[in-house]
RNA sequence: GGCCCGGUAGUUCAGCUGGUUAGAACGCUAGCCUGUCACGCUAGAGGUCGACGGUUCGAGCCCGUUCCGGGUCGCCA
């Protein structure tokens, strides 16, 4: 039988104490981490957030005191009042390790059967048993740790928004289902049967909809929600620092979001960020690293070799080309011991998951070199590929051709991670880069339709405009996008406020007048009674905090993540619901084949 | 939905070419122990080898199906 708190107040948490608290007389409550019973002396390790503290019972403890401390279990909740001494032999292990408390009184708040895993920091137990029972895993100091530091990211981004004259509005989670884009979650309506709400996949409408109210300058620590797919850095549900500033043009967006930056990693890592973040066109980060998000911690740039190899004599190379493709290469420096033929191979397997043809390669060794298209080659084109790519003995030299640019781009910017995650290319630090100019549009590959990369609310780059009806190809967004580390951390874009110009890129889109009206007329709406320019962001709370503490995953920065297959293992949702519930809303359920 | 990896005490794992009663460590229980701190020592309990079916004299091991978990691609304006 548990025994009450009453009468105890607790003076400090147990990860406090260092030599100068000797004599004092204090309360500490926690868990028990670890009781060591030597006989006519008993060791306990008291842990609460703050750390852990040793509790010791001797032979001048009170008699029904020391039995009381030798019927402790792991995990059993205690309070604990003693005097702090000085101990006789120290553990330089622990921050509190030059002290101990003699216990005059010793209370069990709570006794705890044997856990399913032991709550220890370097717990190298399922991830799969640990998310079942997330209330215990909480309890280890790594992750008691993260989410601490979450907290202090919250707070000083609430600070530096304040400071900076935002003012954080709540925008509703229910509210009207968008189809573009991710799938959203639907909330069914009781009173409104076959009507719905949607969770929202961000507060984007609302926040520019309080840009017309006149707050000026917005900001959220909003929930979001998406109906897909999990990764390790996608969660169905997650936060946003969402913000938006009327009167700014794309300067004034960056000029916050870099100063937040650099703010946060000062006050929270105490990290000192330089200022101008730097910038890169879309266009040339696509050229460059073949992707969107480029990792910058290291190099091998992608290779232009479409006019080296445009007259040779390997059609692969050729016919790619003359279909309007392009030939781009990687050089992947002193890594001939690594990547084998068999290495290679799997390389190529990977490129043809993600849509490429194949890959060439050209393997120099100590042995000389070996390409696989040697034959097809004379010794003075080798010679000029080797010499565009730069290549040296030991390296190996892997090259993409396809009949798209953009093709050929992402399946190389996918190569260059896999080949550093297999070179170990060391990556370190926190780098930071901001994406600028969009494509307005891109070409969906099966329908050939042109569709809006960011949402239709986003404003063309003002030289674009005039491109707008007839060559889509040329027109640049003010979106940018700020990547760390090869992660997309934060998002935006100014937006338009012209109702006209609004009008003009629904109908770029495909969206008819009518069609527009009904999806979007509220916003439309409301910009025919004064709009301001503005613009803004959503920034990834999730996101930035794994990468800040170098997580591996974002589980491990959400108190209660979903896994996979999207469902939560220790509430064990979703989960059906009564018959009765479901008539109430007017639902009924299809049963699904297997 | 496709592909890859995994599932054996509470936990993390081992288990040979298919062959007797499936092992280890940690944890757990009990006893001993006055300076431990991953305490130590002694003893003990603990198993539907994910499930189903098949091959075989014999299956943890081989085959098929299926369930569950992780990763990845599709998807994520």
């Amino acid at each position: 039988m548990a025994e009450t708190i009453k009468g105890l107040k607790r003076t400090d948490y147990c990860g406090v104490f260092r030599e100068e608290d000797a004599g004092r007389e204090i309360t500490v409550f926690g868990w028990v981490q670890r009781q060591r019973d030597l006989g006519q002396l008993i060791f306990v390790d008291v842990r609460d957030r703050s750390g852990i503290l040793q509790l010791a019972f001797d032979e001048d403890t009170d008699r029904a005191v020391f039995e009381k401390a030798a019927t402790l279990r792991s995990e059993y909740v205690i309070a604990a009042r003693g005097v702090v001494r000085v101990r006789t032999s120290k553990n330089p292990e622990l921050p509190t390790g030059d002290v101990e408390v003699a216990v005059q009184e010793l209370r069990i708040l709570g006794e705890a059967e044997t856990t399913p895993f032991e709550i220890l920091e370097d717990c190298n137990s399922s991830e799969a048993l640990r998310l079942k029972y997330r209330y215990l895993d909480l309890r280890r100091p790594n992750l008691q740790r993260n989410l601490l530091f979450r907290h202090k990211v919250a707070m000083s981004t609430r600070r530096f928004f304040d400071d900076n004259g935002f003012i954080e509005l709540e925008t509703p989670m229910m509210i009207k289902s968008t189809p573009e884009g991710a799938r959203d979650f639907l909330v069914p309506s009781r009173l409104h049967p076959g009507s719905f709400y949607a969770l929202p996949q961000s507060p984007q409408l609302y926040k520019q909809l309080s840009m017309v109210a006149g707050f000026d300058r917005y900001v959220q620590l909003a929930r979001c929600f998406r109906d897909e797919d999990l990764r390790a850095d996608r969660q169905p549900e997650f936060t946003q620092i969402d913000l938006e500033m009327s009167f700014v043009d794309v300067e004034d967006v960056l000029d916050i979001g870099e100063r937040y930056v650099k703010t946060l990693f000062k006050e929270t890592l105490d990290v000192d960020i330089p200022l101008p973040l730097p910038r890169m066109t879309y266009t040339e980060a696509m050229e460059r690293y073949g992707s969107d998000k480029p990792d910058t911690r290291f190099g091998m740039e992608i290779i232009d070799l479409t006019d080296t190899v445009k007259d040779c004599g390997f059609g692969v190379f050729t016919s790619a080309i003359e279909n309007g493709g392009t030939v781009r290469a990687l050089n992947a420096k002193q890594a001939a011991t690594v990547l084998t033929r068999k290495e290679i191979d799997k390389l190529t397997e990977m490129v043809r998951g993600i849509g490429g043809k194949g890959l060439a390669y050209i393997r120099w060794t100590a042995d000389g070199m070996n390409a696989s298209f040697s034959k097809f080659m004379t010794e003075e084109e080798m010679q000029n590929i080797l010499s565009v790519t730069g290549a040296e003995p030991g390296d190996v030299v892997l090259i993409v051709a396809d009949s798209t640019k953009k093709r050929t781009l992402s399946i190389l910017g996918a190569l260059r991670l896999e080949l550093a995650n297999k070179l170990n290319i060391p990556r370190s630090g926190y780098n930071f880069l901001w994406i600028t100019e969009f494509p307005f549009f891109e070409k969906d590959e099966e329908s050939g339709e042109w569709v809006a990369m960011h949402h239709p609310f986003t404003s063309p780059l003002d030289e674009c405009i005039a491109y707008l009806d007839d060559a889509p190809e040329k027109v640049f967004a003010k979106a940018y996008d700020l990547v760390l580390n090869g992660i997309e951390l934060a998002s935006g874009s100014i937006r338009i406020t012209d109702p006209d110009l609004q009008g003009r890129m629904f109908r770029a889109l495909g969206l008819s007048d009518e069609e527009a009206e009904e999806k979007f007329g509220f916003l439309t709406g409301a910009f025919r009674y004064g709009a301001p320019p503005h613009g803004g962001m959503g920034i990834g709370l999730d996101r930035l905090v794994m990468q800040m503490l170098e997580a591996p995953t974002l589980r491990d920065v959400i108190a209660f993540p979903k896994v996979q297959n999207m469902s939560e293992p220790m509430t064990d949702c979703p989960a059906t619901v009564d018959q009765q519930q479901l008539t109430d809303l007017g639902i009924s359920v299809i049963p699904q084949e297997k």
